[in-house]
DNA sequence: GAACGGCACTTGTCCAGACAAGTTCACCCA
DNA sequence: TGGGTGAACTTGTCTGGACAAGTGCCGTTC
């Protein structure tokens, strides 16, 4: 065995090793089905020991990217459909994720007392003020989504100084350190109205699907409340489930 | 330290300890936000190795069920919605679970040539045989969901031995030894046909939920290609994801 | 040429130890 | 009485070792 090599940058290396090995396959260098170098090869190339090394290959297999048993080296799994926090979250990032132009067009930009059904979903006190947006976002030109935005006054009273045509508002909220941490996304159907109808280019009471998104500050308190209606066509929501692995999803009888 | 217990029923101790571990977990005993024993007691109380408990830690930890750091126990995390493999692909089991009653209505089970665009799904030869059941399904007595589904010959011919008003495919098949293991699934929206609209006693037109899964063998191939409609009031599928880990599940712009 | 057995190699499990980094509590001093 | 310091305790990281279970290849025998 080589000597040891002591952590740089702060970050312990079994999490550089995974986070290396991670690249490894995503770069496609470590390819679908093809195996992994064996743990003593990856110890010598690396200099550690075969503890750290099998530490970074559990955290691989934890999150599905590996698989295999006693006798030969993991293998490369088939990949699974995921996106990063950001892209899920934020419309604008995930249509650059796709090679594709966003767009928004803003109807209205204002601040009212949030009604009661939506205090109760913000946690608010009726009466309490929200920022409130409403925006056609566009794929390449397409009307593809309509976004009715609610967030709390603290948070959204920055968006006064925005162009909320200019792009991501998730973006722009987290450039000021607002710390959009974790989301809470419910999906369903609904018939387009006459406002959906219009932006979207669609017959009313044409199908819609409604993403509703709840989204928490690191502090666990909701900063956002919004209603997406995507073109079925144009958007779809993917997840795959295994015997191994519970997927972090569930269907529910009714609304939250 | 006290000696060593040898493992019984064939599984690692590591995998008794993680499974305990959840298991104290949902039922409470350990409750959301309250420490863990520390790492002594639990090897003290379980008379094995810390590395032992710390691998069975390291697999709550992945799941997101534990949080905390250097210094204090771990704390039990917020409970992430999720549900095992069975309760997602299973209109049943997933019934069961909710404390309610599945119901199930067979309108037709046939063999039929595979057309073109279905055998593309599958990954069959056009004209090839597979087995179509169309059921509306129920709960608690209500109509929920029309379910068409389709199934390779070799796994779908047992279902002509089955009582499709009985209950569970998936439950029946995976009796029969038929390994499904793996499920995809697409979620959009579409409008009422007429079938649909009579079984779920709503207007032609209006929108449904619907869920297209394939199923997988553990060879890969594809068992079962169905395409469910749920009334979307009483049916949606919720998410949450965080910074920190990413959802197993992807926007994407058009169907697979 | 095919089948079987043995051996070398591989991964999976479990143990033990050491050290670093972080937390908490008790005691002492101002 | 309050604040600071040190010690005990806790988790996180890394090392090394041993043994079991599984794989694959090579050699020998039929």
């Amino acid at each position: 065995m080589l000597k040891y090599v002591p952590p740089t940058f702060d970050e312990p290396i079994h999490q550089r090793l995974s986070d290396l090995f991670r690249e490894r396959i995503s770069s496609g260098e470590w390819n679908e089905g093809s195996p992994l170098p064996s743990e003593a090869e990856l110890c010598s190339q690396h200099g550690v020991s075969r503890g750290t090394v099998r530490q970074a290959l559990a955290s691989l297999r934890g999150e599905g990217l590996i698989s295999g048993g006693r006798g030969k080296p993991p293998v490369v799994a088939r990949p699974v459909p995921s996106q990063s926090f950001g892209t899920f979250m934020s419309f604008t990032e995930w249509a650059h994720s796709l090679g594709m132009e966003p767009g928004q067009r803003t109807l209205e930009v204002a601040r009212r007392p949030a009604g009661e059904e939506l205090a109760g979903k913000m946690s608010l006190q009726p009466g309490e003020p929200v920022i409130q947006v409403l925006r056609l976002r566009l794929l390449d030109g397409a009307p593809t989504m309509v976004e009715r935005s609610n967030f709390t006054a603290e948070v959204g009273k920055a968006l006064f100084d925005f162009d909320t045509d200019s792009g991501s508002i998730f973006g722009y909220l987290t450039s000021l350190g607002v710390d959009l941490s974790r989301g809470r996304h419910v999906i369903d159907a609904v018939a387009a109205d006459e406002t959906d109808a219009s932006l979207l280019e669609v017959a009313a009471g044409s199908p819609l699907l409604r993403e509703r998104r709840l989204t928490y500050g690191r502090d666990g308190r909701i900063l956002e409340c919004s209603d997406d209606r995507y073109l079925p066509h144009l958007a779809n929501f993917v997840i795959e489930n295994t015997r191994q692995s519970k997927a972090a999803m569930a269907r529910i009888p009714q609304v939250a």
